[in-house]
RNA sequence: CGGGGCGUAGCGCAGCCUGGUAGCGCGCUUGCUUUGGGAGCAAGAUGUCGGGAGUUCGAAUCUCUCCGCCCCGACCA
């Protein structure tokens, strides 16, 4: 194509808008613009990438067996009534109302959709398995949009689903789309890990996230040295780091720590290694009859808490921090000195595995200024009847499996594959008849990549001080022929009208720079777009048949002979793989 | 929704505190000269200063109000 038809428009300074390193160059480089917030435009550009993505996936999709189907992107609440998710999704879903009053939603999702689908369609196991997908666009109304279409409210996806007589063949299905995801992000060219996931607002027994790796991911993932274990950091599982309790050594005794809150502080006034110290978070869920239960949740003063566990663990479902006035009514006194003995109220204690294993602990005392040490389970307090894994994992700690150490890292979640079961088919009558003739709940999978985000993923993985730097999978062209003074030099143009052609005859994207602008502003966009080859025409060189060309990842250039270019580019081929 | 910030030309910004009717860089238009990595000279065009109301002889500037956007937290592909 050439470049003319294409509306190349950048710009050279990036909007104060934008934050992240691919936010600014998808506009920089006038892939997208702004429609309003989480809302964008796919320019020309932009949306050859997001097709290139586009037929990846697909193609892995119909190889592993998927069949492409389009569903509507507006839906009626009735179906989302009938698995209670109408108000389970809440102000997520985009609600709106027809002519007629009725309600419908903009499709966050689709399972309700298949389901109905699937419960019309299949009456027998003879049917089963299937497995359908769809690519097209959702839309979720994001607390806070932001990073561009990395987390946009309006964003194209890939979302399949899978329906079984049995939950060994869904399992086969769940791993033949795991090994489709993985091929899908290889052939990407991105960098990425498998991580096991929480199941979150889709529900289901298991699930895996498919994370592509970066700093500006806004998910923290837990992995073992060792690669036997890696999951999400919600539910990475965090050993106890003490295996047995020692005996009581120290009475238990009060300190003063005047406006020390923190336990970094305490610790360092009190001449103590942090992990004596004890952090009591005080959590509370508004249960049915509209009051607050207040717990305390116990654990050592280097960890973090992980709510999702202690959500799981308490069976809590309105679980949030507790107010200060919360903090006041059962402590007795403001957060920063808290602790489990002598409480105003009485409170129960979710502790966690390592504290449960500690002696001699350094905890608030419930009175300003003042901790206690020496504090001892069975002696100073009773032992509690919640003691489990609530905290987030850190660097360090020995993995749940195999041999090895957590170590931590961020990503970017690109692809979720869920093993649902029967939750949807159970709710929605989605039957069929097995051999002997019962009908039985369709056990179901479901499968999600984000298209749209993969884009935005890819460049934060991708880029330089000049641009973008595609992978060949995905980068809007291959090649850029760069002709100099095209529009002035006959023999320029007609070497590169010709060499247009013979790139185009060996399978190459190619696109010809048939603007007639200076060479800085051209080479300085091409930079910028992220094409990976280059091969400028001029004059000079042509007069000696050669031609210069450019790799964009390793800014390398050199001249060559103009015959010698289709062995050039094998040669490229080749070193990509 | 809670906390913080911003809205002035297509993009990036100054002007606001201390009211006097709008400026800079890049981009854009035209001409000439240039053209192997973001050109030079000359001449231009472009703003309801986010909207509305108020104070004032006079508001980008002060006050109120509404709207939009961005950042930090709870959600997710």
């Amino acid at each position: 194509m050439r470049s003319t038809q294409l509306f190349i428009s950048t710009l050279r300074e990036s909007p104060v808008e934008a934050e992240i390193v691919s936010h600014k160059l998808m506009l920089r480089a006038g892939l997208i613009r702004r429609l309003g917030s989480g809302l964008y435009t796919w320019m020309p550009l932009g949306l050859r990438v997001l097709r290139k993505v586009e037929a990846i996936v697909r193609e892995e999709m119909n190889s592993a067996g998927a069949m492409e189907v389009l569903m509507p992107a507006v839906q009626p609440a009735e179906l989302w009534q009938e698995t209670g998710r109408w108000d389970v999704f809440g102000p997520q879903m985009l609600k709106i109302k027809d002519r007629h009053e009725r309600d419908f939603c903009f499709g966050p999702t689709h399972e309700e959709v298949i389901t109905d689908l699937m419960r019309r369609e299949i009456n027998s196991y003879r049917q089963l398995p299937v497995n359908f997908y769809q690519i097209q666009t959702k839309f979720r109304d994001e607390i806070r949009p932001r990073f561009g279409v990395m987390r946009a409210r309006e964003f194209l996806m890939k979302d399949a689903y899978s329906f079984h007589a049995s939950a060994s063949c869904l399992e086969k299905t769940y791993n033949t789309m795991y090994e489709a995801y993985r091929r899908i992000f290889s052939r990407l060219g991105l960098r990425f890990r498998a991580v096991s996931a929480d199941t979150g607002a889709i529900g289901g027994a298991d699930s895996h996230e498919f994370h592509v790796l970066a700093e500006s991911g806004e998910d923290w993932i837990a992995y073992s040295d060792d690669n036997n274990f890696a999951a999400n950091m919600e539910r990475a599982e965090a050993l106890a780091l003490i295996e047995e309790r020692l005996p009581a050594q120290q009475v238990l005794t009060k300190v003063d720590t005047p406006s020390k809150t923190e336990c970094e502080e305490v610790a360092q006034h009190l001449g103590l290694k942090i992990d004596q110290m004890v952090k009591c978070v005080v959590i509370a869920n508004d249960n049915a009859e509209g009051n607050a239960e207040i717990y305390l949740a116990m654990i050592r003063g280097d960890h973090t808490l992980n709510e999702i566990k202690v959500s799981k663990i308490l069976g809590i479902k309105n679980f949030r921090l507790a107010t200060e006035a919360e903090i006041l009514e059962v402590f007795g006194c403001k957060p920063g000195y808290l602790g489990p003995i002598s409480t105003k109220k009485p409170v129960t204690l979710v502790v966690d595995l390592t504290v449960a294993n500690m002696s001699d602990f350094v905890c608030g005392a419930n009175e300003e200024n003042v901790h206690f040490t020496g504090v001892n389970w069975g002696r100073d307090i009773a032992e509690s009847s919640y003691i489990a894994d609530i905290r987030n994992v850190v660097e360090g700690d020995r993995a749940s499996q195999g041999l090895g150490k957590i170590k931590l890292c961020k990503g970017i979640e690109v692809g979720h594959v869920f093993a649902l079961g029967t939750k949807y088919s159970e709710a929605m009558g989605a039957t069929y008849l097995d051999e002997a003739g019962v009908s039985k709940p369709m056990e179901m999978g479901c499968y999600g990549i984000g298209v749209s985000r993969i884009v935005a993923a890819a460049i934060e993985q991708n880029c330089d001080e000049n641009g973008i730097v595609w992978p060949l999978a995905m980068s809007p062209f291959d090649v850029a022929i760069v002709p100099i003074a095209y529009h002035r030099e006959p023999l320029v143009k007609d070497v590169a009208d010709h060499l247009y052609e013979r790139l185009e005859e060996m399978g190459l994207d190619v696109m010809l720079e048939d603007r007639d602008e200076r060479m800085g502003v051209v080479l300085s966009d091409l930079d910028l777009l992220g094409i990976p080859f280059r091969v400028t025409l001029g004059k000079r060189d042509l007069d000696k048949e050669q031609v210069e060309v450019y790799v964009r990842r390793t800014q390398k250039k050199e001249t060559i002979r103009l015959e010698d270019l289709d062995d050039w580019f094998a040669m490229q081929a080749v070193e990509k793989h």
